[in-house]
DNA sequence: TTGCCTTTCAAACAAGCGTTTGATACGCTC
DNA sequence: GAGCGTATCAAACGCTTGTTTGAAAGGCAA
């Protein structure tokens, strides 16, 4: 094997492993030595590759997944009703599914309840796009007959209900000892959401 | 000043700091260092009184006025709907205004978030008791026509929408510069909170 | 083969953490 | 006032953290 190509594996076994360990335990509780490990690297292999753990982060995060999610969404030839329920169910399921290989989604809501260096890059590139697009999405439900700052407040409604079954995993677990998300409680989740929250949209100019 | 009333003096500028401390900077953020310092004590202190960095969070754990806010709406005579509006707009004022002296409500917000060796007594003494109470006002709005698993997740919405300008606080900044959260704004997003809610739950059977 | 340069490695480093220690101060009881 | 017991204190301990170091390894060009 080359020296440049064996290089090349050593970093993306660091990104693979960082991404892993940050989505578990988020940026404050992972360890360069755990990362190191997951990597099978020495622990001098993150300063000599990216500078720093900060760095490593940095390079870590991309969000292609979660922009083709929201692109491919945009060309489903539905009402927007129905392309908001389609998004919020492949949201949830890069949210909770353990088995979906995308990390991304998980770093970022860690990140949105506990803020690293990098969480301007993360509000550039993922949840500023993020609420744009359900804001178009719900815009287009709702007509121009609610504010923009109620709409605002509409998109916090809805990411707020997807994030809070990740952030408080570790409680619902503790509240309903017997329920476990599989893909099927994922999807009676999602449709839930969907439900609840379309009626919400639907009937709120009315009464504002 | 006697001795026992000295000692007693450090425990609670101890204990004030300590919520303090731990509501602004979450568990593993907040040192020990930097509680005694703004309790204007000694760093052994924490271990004299407490035994540990854990015994003093749970020590400074006490939900009286989160169990004060839901008996206090429970006696009130009015429609569950307007009770639920009653309760998300007095919870938001203890969850955002940082005027509110009460930090309990943060504190939980945190652990949500952020599991400490504390979360089994936090979810048994806070979290279960306010999705319980929750539960009941949500069953009366909407009825015996769904089932329980959905009842909960009607509950998960709410709190989920509350939390996440908790959460997102730092987020949210960045999306929205011009945002502050003074009594006003908070006023406004209890409002959106509480009519998203009571439309999502209305017309839920309907269709579910 | 010789020498260079990138990569890896074990070891150590400095800083921060929660915690412990032994001395000191000082109300309290007798 | 003597002796006891509690509370406070500066200092240090042991550990973990991210990071640095200097040597060793080994492809690669000459």
């Amino acid at each position: 094997m080359t020296r440049g190509a064996a290089s090349e594996q050593t970093r993306e076994r660091l990104l693979d492993a960082a991404r892993e360990v940050f989505s578990e335990c988020g940026f404050q509780g992972a360890t360069v030595r755990e990362i190191c490990r997951r990597a099978e690297a020495n622990v001098a292999a993150v300063n000599y590759h990216f500078g720093s753990k900060d760095g490593l982060l940095a390079e870590a995060l991309h969000f292609e997944s979660l922009r083709m999610l929201q692109d491919s969404n945009a060309r489903v030839d539905a009402s927007p009703e129905v392309r908001l329920g389609l998004f919020i169910r492949e949201f949830m399921h890069m949210l909770l599914d353990e088995k979906d290989s995308s990390s991304q989604c998980r770093i970022m809501a860690r990140e949105l309840a506990d803020p690293t260096p990098a969480l301007d890059k993360i509000v550039r590139e993922a949840i500023a796009p993020l609420h744009d697009f359900l804001a178009k999405l719900v815009r287009e439900i709702i007509g121009s007959r609610v504010s923009e700052a109620e709409l605002q407040r509409c998109v916090n409604s809805i990411v707020g209900q997807c994030m809070y079954y990740h952030h408080s995993h570790p409680v619902l677990r503790r509240l309903h000892p017997d329920l476990n998300f599989d893909g099927q409680e994922i999807d009676a989740i999602a449709r839930h959401i969907t439900d609840f929250s379309l009626n919400g949209l639907k009937y709120l100019g009315g009464q504002a």
